[in-house]
DNA sequence: GCAATTTCTGTTATCGATAACATCCAGATG
DNA sequence: CATCTGGATGTTATCGATAACAGAAATTGC
């Protein structure tokens, strides 16, 4: 930067402001210096910037999955909120496994992020603790946690899973499968089961069949195998809910694939609204939760509580909607 | 850290090596370090340690989309190869912008990332510069680049793009068109459909018909209507091979809504080998690029290059393998 | 026309960790 | 017993940018 200065015939100071955004330099010198730096190559060191500002430039994320349209919803939701304000995203993946959050919420923590976002409400006690003391923002998202560290943008899975207890009702359906979410490391798919579960039994139904599948993520694959379990133990189940579109795409295949019409024999549902789930052939019932939305909103409450904006300040909590998105594979006629 | 070292009774320095692997301390005194620093809940600043060892640790990677499983794939990959050495990934998409690359590389190059991995060979001038210019090792992935910018770790789209088209030639199928693969932002889908139409045209068959597509990313959307649009003006077409499997899996569903049985009537074919390719009705023959594998091997050849060891270097090329996957959906009996 | 204000630029100190070098000491070696 | 060796620790200088403050030049207001 010294030799950008040299050649520019500024001081390193004036450099430094030429080269960021809202601070005062004359058009005139920003223009050259721009044009001494560009030609020699020089770009700004950030590690330097950070270290002296003490700003580091970075938001960090966690999401379960890397390999998840859902989750890569939300990150690219978050991303496109933050860009314009110069913030860099750092992300990173936990496997649906809150040992590896805890690693991964630590190793950040190292780079000084300005905010957190993590997926869910459910953590190691070390690690809430990482998050509630580090002093950066934190929004907890795809959950309504009881008792959330700071932030949060999402939805209730619970009252998710009860809505397509409603509507399989709603169609007449009574002996009635939830595929999947039961196993702890997902807390969010573990939340839409009870709330299905619950909101059937409400309904006055027949307790839900339930069938187990492999630790997340849920493949194809599982939801497949799932299909065969149910079929095999309780061949007059009308309907079933699985705990995401992914599964719900494998037991449409396992039906298709033993004979079944769907939904004349077995009418299946999913979760997430993925692409795949309107291009199934019947197209799946599914529950479109915004995952979009959930980035971009978490990331007007960073920038809010950056700004630091006493009067417009973000609620703590922001409720995203949640949809039915009613398909054929769920329509009984 | 300075307070760390008074409350353990050691140096600074003592403490700056006690956090940091391989680095002599005796156990005894690494522990009560360790302990002190828990105890105050200290948390080493990276952008201090980058900027003083001049080491970010930082390997930076661009990739066209993050809603893609294919390109999730080697970032998990590549994140599984460089963790164990404490690398951090620093992620971002592209939209299969190449204007979008160059900034985001600018961008990603003021972290003075350790190694840089990037997508496909094709880039603006600038770029190029940038990359070869920067110092760090490149990797260029998913293709294989004829002047590359520095390593390279991919296979040979159009090569894949013959394998089908050899494939599609040994079912006897002779009517035969594609899908997508026409604009110019998606480089190495552009690849596939040209060695697909030369190794058709050189097996001696017509020239496959055509069908555009919008610009990537390719959605099941626009694989369905490119479908409807080959129906209706070529109805005779007897096998397509869609750009990927995601175009492949709307094409299936829009064939199946027209009442066409798939692969009696009009066989298809994918490229990727995405779960749902497997799990389709009927499933769909793919070609398998091994993504996660080129996510690894780019992970290697960047630690190969960084330990400087002359004399295991890792080639300058890999190719990495790629696999013909027959499916029902273009089996012709 | 002169003080008051604003705009632009320069000076100095500093952020927190680590590289490089120096030192000390215990145990091995001849 | 003197010397050597190597592991463990301390000391000093430094990385590159920016915050905070200070000063100079241009502009404004009355």
């Amino acid at each position: 930067m010294a030799d950008v200065a040299r050649k520019a015939g500024v001081s390193p100071m004036t450099v430094s402001r030429a080269l960021r955004p809202d601070t005062s330099v004359s058009e005139e010198t920003r223009l050259r210096i721009q044009a001494a730096a560009d030609e020699m190559g020089y770009v700004l060191d950030q590690a330097a910037s950070s270290f002296s500002s003490g700003r580091s430039g970075f938001v960090a994320m966690t999401i379960p999955s890397i390999n998840n349209a859902n989750f890569a919803e939300t990150a690219r939701g978050l991303s496109e909120a933050l860009r314009p304000s110069g913030y860099d995203l750092l992300l990173g993946y936990t496997d649906y496994d809150q040992a590896q959050e805890e690693r991964l919420i630590a190793s950040f923590l190292r780079r000084r992020p300005e905010a957190l976002v993590v997926t869910g409400g459910a953590h190691t006690d070390r690690c809430r603790k990482l998050l509630a003391e580090c002093g950066a923002p934190v929004v907890e998202t795809w959950d309504l946690p009881s008792s959330p560290i700071d932030k949060v943008v999402g939805f209730s899975n619970a009252e998710a899973g009860a809505l397509m207890a409603r509507h399989l009702h709603s169609c007449g359906f009574e002996r009635i499968g939830f595929i999947g979410g039961d196993v702890g490391a997902d807390t969010r798919g573990a939340d839409r089961r009870r709330g299905f579960v619950d909101e059937i039994e409400r309904l006055g139904l027949p307790s839900p069949k339930l069938v187990s599948i492999g630790p997340p993520p849920v493949s194809m694959q599982e939801g497949a195998a799932a299909m065969e379990t149910l079929l095999a133990q309780h061949p007059d189940t009308q309907a079933v809910m699985c705990v995401s579109d992914l599964s719900a795409f494998g037991a449409l295949s396992a039906a298709l694939n033993r004979g079944l019409s769907v939904p004349k024999d077995i009418a299946i549902a999913g979760f997430g609204a993925y692409d795949l789930s309107a291009h199934a052939y019947p197209p799946l019932t599914t529950v479109d939760v915004s995952a979009h939305l959930i980035g971009l909103k978490a990331g007007e409450v960073i920038l809010s509580a950056l700004m630091d904006d006493e009067v417009a300040a973000s609620p703590d909590v922001i409720e995203t909607p949640t949809k039915l998105v009613l398909r054929a594979a769920t329509n009984p006629t």
